[in-house]
DNA sequence: CAACATTTTCAGACATTTTTGAAACAAATG
DNA sequence: CATTTGTTTCAAAAATGTCTGAAAATGTTG
C-alpha cells in the first residue's frame, strides 16, 4: 500500500495546506470587521492562489453553493479588490484578486469611507442642527447643557471629518507614497 | 387641552431628540464594524449625555433588559472607553464614557490591534512557516509557485506589522501629538 | 433564433449572534 | 446574620444574518 503523509511533504502539498490555513484565518477575521465569512474566504482563496478562478472552481474548493459564490464574487467586484478576467476559448468568467497588498487596502479604505464614514458624517450634521447651528454672536445665552451637548457633537464631527480627509488621502491613487510614509512613521523614534 | 409639539421646542426637548437620534445613528454603524448594536447604543448614550448613569437608567432609557445592560457595560469597561463612578449615598454603580473623542478612538484602536491584528499576525507567521522559513542562500532552487506564494504571504505580514506599529504609535499615551499630526496631514497640499 | 451555457436572483432553510428574564451570587445594611 | 439592594450569569427565545437550490434571466454559439 501507499505510504501516507510523508514527514517531508511535497512543495505542492505544503502550498495547498498553507492556502487552506490562510483561507480559514482570513475568514475568521471577517466576522470581527462586519464582513461575511464566505466573502472573505473567497477573497482569501483568490488572493492566496494568485490565479484567476471561475465560479465552479471557487465552489468546488470552498464547498459552497453556486448562489453563494456568485454573490460573494460580485460583492468583491463592487469593493474593487477583485477583477474579471477572460480566458480565450472558455466562456466562463474568471476572477482574480488584486495582488498588491497596499492597493488592496486602499480600495477597502475607500469603500468603507464612502459607505460608512461619510453617511455617518451627514447624519451627525443633521443631528447637530437639531440643537441650533453654530453662530458667532448670540443675544440670549445658551443653556449650559445645550452648550456642552453641542460641543461634544462638534468634536465628534471634527474627528470624523479629519479621518475622512486622511483616509481619502491615503486611498487616492497618488497615495502610493504613503506606503513609504507609513513605514517611516511606524519605525522612527 | 394642551398644545403639543410647539414649532420652537424647548432646549431640553431638542437635546433629548438629538440624543435619541445620535444613539440610533451610532447603533446603526455598529453592525458594519462587528460590534453589537446594543453595546454601541449604550456607549452612545453615555457619551452623548456626558453624565454618569447607572444600570437602571440605561435600561430605562434604551428599553433593554438588565442582563443586556450589564453585559454591554462590562464590555465597554473592557474596551476602556467607559469607566465606573460612584455617587456618595448611592450604592449603585455609575458609568461614564470617555469624553475626549481622540482618547476614545485611541482606546478602540489599541483594543482592536490587540484582539484582532496581533493574533492574525501570529497566525500568518505560522502559515508562512508551513512553506519554509526565509533563508538567504539555498542550494536547491525554490519552485516558482512556492516562491510566489511565499512572497505574497511575506508582503501581507509586512503590511500588518506596519499597521500594528503605526497603530501602537497612535494609540500610545504619548500619541497625543498625533491629533495635531493627523489634522495637518489631512489638510496640507 | 433555437439550443445550450453561464450567471443572477430570491424565498425558504439553516446558522449564528444577540437578547431576555429569572436564578445565583455578592455586597452592604440594620 | 437575615434582609435588602445591586450585579452577574446563563439557558432558552428572539432576532438577525447567511446559505442553498432551483428557477429566471442573461449571454453565447452554430
Amino acid at each position: 500500500m501507499d505510504l501516507p503523509a510523508p514527514a517531508n511533504p511535497t512543495p505542492e502539498a505544503a502550498i495547498r495546506e498553507a492556502q487552506d490555513a490562510f483561507v480559514a484565518a482570513w475568514g475568521q477575521m471577517a466576522g470581527a470587521w462586519g464582513i461575511s465569512r464566505t466573502m472573505a474566504e473567497v477573497h482569501a482563496l483568490l488572493f492566496v492562489t494568485g490565479q484567476a478562478l471561475n465560479t465552479d472552481e471557487v465552489m468546488e474548493r470552498l464547498q459552497i453553493s453556486r448562489g453563494n459564490a456568485s454573490m460573494s464574487l460580485r460583492a468583491l467586484l463592487e469593493w474593487g479588490i477583485v477583477s474579471k478576467a477572460h480566458k480565450r476559448g472558455d466562456r466562463k468568467e474568471y476572477f482574480q484578486a488584486e495582488q498588491d497588498v497596499w492597493a488592496m487596502f486602499r480600495a477597502i479604505v475607500r469603500e468603507r469611507l464612502k459607505r460608512e464614514v461619510e453617511p455617518l458624517i451627514a447624519q451627525l450634521h443633521e443631528i447637530r442642527d437639531l440643537t441650533g447651528v453654530k453662530q458667532a454672536g448670540r443675544k440670549d445665552p445658551t443653556p449650559l447643557d445645550l452648550a456642552a451637548h453641542n460641543e461634544r457633537l462638534d468634536e465628534l464631527v471634527d474627528f470624523f471629518v479629519t479621518v475622512d480627509q486622511l483616509g481619502q488621502r491615503f486611498a487616492s491613487p497618488q497615495g502610493r507614497g504613503l506606503r513609504v510614509a507609513a513605514k517611516m512613521l511606524a519605525k522612527i523614534s
